[in-house]
RNA sequence: GCCCGGGUGGCGGAAUUGGUAGACGCGCUGGACUCAAAAUCCAGUUUCAGCAAUGAAGUGCGGGUUCGAUUCCCGCCCCGGGUACCA
């Protein structure tokens, strides 16, 4: 049926109504189906907070919802899932003031959530639904849980391997069997140590290393009341996959920034260990470097504060010195230390080194730039090459020898360096650098070859070893905390400490009204006795982990949930696995760039060792949507205005009250600036299809930008034209169309196709907003034109689309109809007008056809009226004529 | 400091492998419709000069390669993100 009259653009009449009609007649539902080709496109899951969703969640999840409605129209089969990360701080922040049970808070915000997606039209299919908190989920996350601690890593194979077929040597089985549970202990994957962690003093919990800023504030809570604690804690040795989780990133389509930061979080470094013999002591001191080309530079020594030889180091006429310094550094955090970087601290332990090549005694100091965490703990130090070395050397007069003569310095600075007042660190021809008692000599040799001939030799004299390091460290995995999964773990009174059996999963958590957390660190399940206490079969008494998992674990498989979340034998069907794994897309914030990436990796990873899943890697290509900002004002002082604190005038901003002139800035949107947009509104005011192709068109999916209200409206303007040209029934009419708009059309069809592969959303409705404005131009189309082109529309805009595409008469729904094929036939053209310069000076344009002979449009150019006054009194060098591009004569 | 991005009209942003700079949208200006307004439609809109035709300049700055550079190379400046004594 058509409209009889032109109609509003009324879209709360209808998108209601499509919403309803895709959920209840499942439209978007999708089973593995191994006769069809697969699409498993994901959102980063969201933390359903109390605040409701705000702009930024749905530009990724239009981003993905348009590529999937496109894919499925290509004939994928497209599982397009979504779920909630739910475990978390805030509710059991609102739980300690309120008293209510965070399951209800989080119920109640996974409503919203879910109500808010839903309005925005996503092609999500529900039944797949799944819920971190919910114990059916949770239940399988301390299954893999149990999987990680009943793994060990294979250096050899590099590969991860059930506990069970870990050798034990002969010498660790003679000491019994105590010290075989211990020797298995430190393999395992999952370990239970103490460990020096993080603190929040806000969260009271502990943090993981990631989780720290690097200005002292806690990621979650913005406070910097975090410290260091000793306390019994859950780590994952993440760092033993750190090899393969480089080499795993070369083969995945991801932003290279991520790539790189991830690399960078690893910290791969190659270089050597070097054993120094020490004056008067048995044991030797072995340090790490990057650089063993430099040992004969090597002029002192550093050990960390925390160094296990320190006490043996130091002479009894330094102990006071020494103790005093290590005292001060344990009570520096991390965060100190790195701040007073510029100025660097140290004590002289009084014993002496050999450099095993000069045969120099070095000093050896103590000093806290020198970490505990990395290497071993010891350096050489080589303070004409390192600028560390070098700040060191400079403040506690330390000889400093050149030893690598930077020619490629300046003379000035080169002068500097060989003197040994300036630092070099870049590459250049070894000098003073020879032992012809000991054979090495690598005198004039550049920096790669110097490294690698030092440690050919200090293998050969048995003085050192190749070696690689990682900066990544071990994963802290527990926190002091209530809603969080349970450790499916027991600690017995005899000591041992067991997993649940799998039969006996999940462990739920228990009902308290207590959610406060101890303040040295006693989680608040220690305060729910029934519930912590248990008895094995021969009356053993044990005490369950009170620790939970942090909020990490849910969000470190869900993907794989996703595929089968209602499957209650197995996390998921090992075919289903088969058919959708890896995630095809996986589109989400930046801010997860490393933390989540990098810990659903690993875990990806043992699982496949395992034989638990079939790929190695779990998600193919990602892609990061870009923040999305608000404009904010300030004053000349730099001081925020909130938003409803400014009027407009001719351009320029002013202080309603003061009159002040302010300056328009781009700033976060914060309830404190008063520019928060909340996307209920938008789709009140504009609808859900103006929301989701405002949120597509404000620029590229990955760049930073800001909103504003005029931007919606230009779309809704772009959306009202659509409607009412394609709803107008004199507007469309039966018979051939026009060769014009077949043309138009099928660019069309062709430009947003291909921007869709590319993600490119905005340039592929520029190019619906041409084809809109060519039909107003011609003022009518053919009925299969208009089909055409809602089956363009509809992955943007899909209310609109159906709305249209059934009042043509057509059964809903245009989400079903396949892409239309482009034809070429429709763009070819039989001229060009070619752009005519001269000395590449675009001066006019000439149509010609396209299969005119270059000579031939030489000679058009050359003779045409328009070339005379560029041509006159000059010399033609040369013409370049590129057919169908351009033409270029050269005149002097 | 180091590693990634990015600087294009009044604004958001377009420009295959180097080939018509400013698509599309916002805003603005003018016109049509209207008693009027809103809505809608039509036209114009990089800057400067000119009534216009047209000309000159122009993609952060300075050089270079090229018939031709937003695109490639070298040296800077600015903005955003990450990271930071990792030997």
């Amino acid at each position: 049926m058509f409209y009889t009259y032109q109609m509003e653009y009324n879209f709360s009449a209808f998108e209601k109504k499509w919403q309803h009609y895709w959920l209840e007649n499942k439209l978007f539902a999708s089973e593995a189906d191994p006769s069809k080709p697969k699409f498993y496109c994901l959102d980063m899951f969201p933390y359903p907070s109390g605040s409701g969703l705000h702009v930024g969640h749905p530009e990724g999840y239009t981003a993905t919802d348009i590529v999937c409605r496109y894919k499925r129209a290509k004939g994928f089969n497209v599982l397009h899932p979504m779920g909630w990360d739910a475990f978390g701080l805030p509710a059991e922040q609102y739980a300690i003031q309120t008293g209510t049970h965070p399951a209800i808070t989080t119920k109640k915000n996974c409503d919203t959530f879910r109500r808010q997606i839903q309005s925005l039209g996503l092609s999500y299919d529900w039944d797949r639904e799944i819920n971190t908190t919910d114990p059916a989920y949770f239940k399988w996350t301390q299954w893999i849980f149990i999987r990680l601690y009943n793994t060990w890593f294979d250096t050899e194979l590099q590969k991860g391997r059930p506990i069970n077929e870990l050798p034990v040597p002969e010498a660790v089985k003679a000491q019994g069997g105590e010290a075989v549970q211990q020797y298995i202990a430190s393999k395992r994957l999952a370990y239970y140590d103490n460990a020096q962690v993080w603190w929040c003093n806000h969260c009271k919990t502990v943090c993981a290393n990631e989780e720290v800023l690097n200005d002292g504030s806690h990621e979650k809570c913005g406070t910097k009341e975090v410290e260091r604690r000793f306390l019994k804690q859950w780590m994952l040795r993440i760092p033993h996959y750190a090899e393969r989780l480089l080499q795993g990133l070369e083969g995945l389509d991801w932003p290279a920034g991520v790539k790189d930061m991830q690399r960078n979080w690893i910290g791969k470094s190659t270089g050597a260990e070097v054993d120094f013999i020490v004056e008067g002591l048995s044991q030797k001191l072995k340090v790490y470097t990057t650089r063993p080309d430099t040992l004969f530079g090597a002029t002192y020594m550093v050990v960390s504060p925390e160094h296990n030889l320190v006490n043996e180091l130091v002479t009894p006429e330094n102990m006071g010195a020494v103790d005093e310094y290590i005292k001060a550094a344990a009570l520096k955090s991390d965060l100190d230390r790195t701040e007073l970087a510029k100025e660097k601290t140290g004590v002289f332990t009084g014993r002496f080194a050999i450099n095993p090549l000069t045969g120099k005694k070095i000093p050896i100091w103590v000093a806290d730039y020198v970490l505990m965490g990395y290497g071993t703990g010891a350096i050489m130090a080589v303070p004409a090459h390192d600028t560390r070395d070098f700040e060191f050397a400079k403040t506690f007069g330390l000889p400093i020898v050149c030893i690598l003569d930077p020619e490629s310095a300046e003379p000035a600075l080169r002068e500097k360096v060989l003197d040994g007042n300036a630092c070099w660190t870049e590459d250049g021809a070894y000098i003073n650098s020879a032992n012809t008692e000991l054979g090495l000599d690598i005198n004039g040799m550049n920096k790669n070859d110097g490294i690698q001939t030092v440690i050919d030799w200090l293998m050969e004299k048995n003085l050192g070893k190749a070696t690689v390091n990682f900066k990544i460290r071990d994963w802290l995995f527990s926190r002091q905390r209530y809603w969080g999964e349970p450790f499916p773990i027991i600690h017995w009174e005899d000591g041992e400490v067991s997993v649940v059996e799998d039969e006996k999963l999940p462990v739920k958590l228990p009902e308290t009204n207590k959610y406060h957390p101890g303040e040295s660190g006693e989680s608040p399940l220690s305060n729910v006795p029934e519930w912590l206490e248990v008895l094995d079969e021969n009356g053993r008494k044990g005490r369950r982990e009170t620790n939970t998992m942090p909020q990490w674990a849910g969000s470190c498989w869900y993907y794989l949930r996703f595929i089968d979340p209602k499957n209650d034998k197995e996390p998921f069907s090992k075919a289903k696995e088969n058919y959708w794994m890896p995630v095809d897309l996986y589109i989400g914030g930046a801010e997860h760039a490393v933390l989540h990436l990098l810990y659903s990796r690993f875990w990806h990873k043992v699982l496949f060792d395992l034989g638990i899943v079939s790929t190695d890697e779990p998600y193919q290509k990602l892609y990061n949507q870009g923040m999305i900002l608000a404009f904010a004002y300030e004053t000349v002082s730099g001081s925020k205005v909130p938003s409803d604190m400014v009027e407009e005038k001719d351009g320029k901003f002013f202080h309603t009250k003061t009159g002040e002139e302010l300056k328009q800035i781009v700033a976060k949107m914060s309830k404190s600036l008063k520019n928060v947009v909340n996307p209920d509104d938008v789709v009140a005011k504009y609808g859900a299809d103006s929301l989701r192709l405002y949120e597509m068109f404000m620029g590229p999916l990955d760049a930073t930008k800001p909103w504003t209200d005029t931007g919606v409206k230009g779309v809704y303007n772009f959306l009202k034209r659509v409607f009412y040209f394609f709803a107008e029934p004199e507007n469309i009419v039966n018979g051939e169309e026009d060769r014009d708009t077949l043309k138009v059309l099928h660019q069309t069809i062709q430009k947003v196709g291909n921007d869709l592969e590319d993600l490119k959303f905005n340039t592929a409705i520029s190019q619906m907003m041409i084809f809109t404005n060519h039909c107003y131009k011609k003022g009518e189309v053919s009925k299969s034109t208009a089909e055409t082109f809602m089956k363009v529309l509809a992955p943007f805009a899909p209310h609109i689309a159906d709305e249209l595409w059934t009042k043509y008469g057509n059964k809903p729904s245009v989400s079903q109809q396949p892409w239309p094929v482009f034809n070429k036939e429709y763009l070819e053209e039989d001229t060009f007008e070619y752009p005519v310069s001269f000395n590449g000076k675009m001066r006019y344009k000439l149509p010609l056809p396209i299969a005119m002979p270059v000579a031939e449009i030489e000679k058009a150019v050359h003779s045409h009226e328009m070339s005379v006054k560029w041509i006159e009194g000059k010399q033609i060098v040369k013409t370049i004529v590129v057919p169908g591009k351009i033409i270029n004569v050269v005149v002097k």
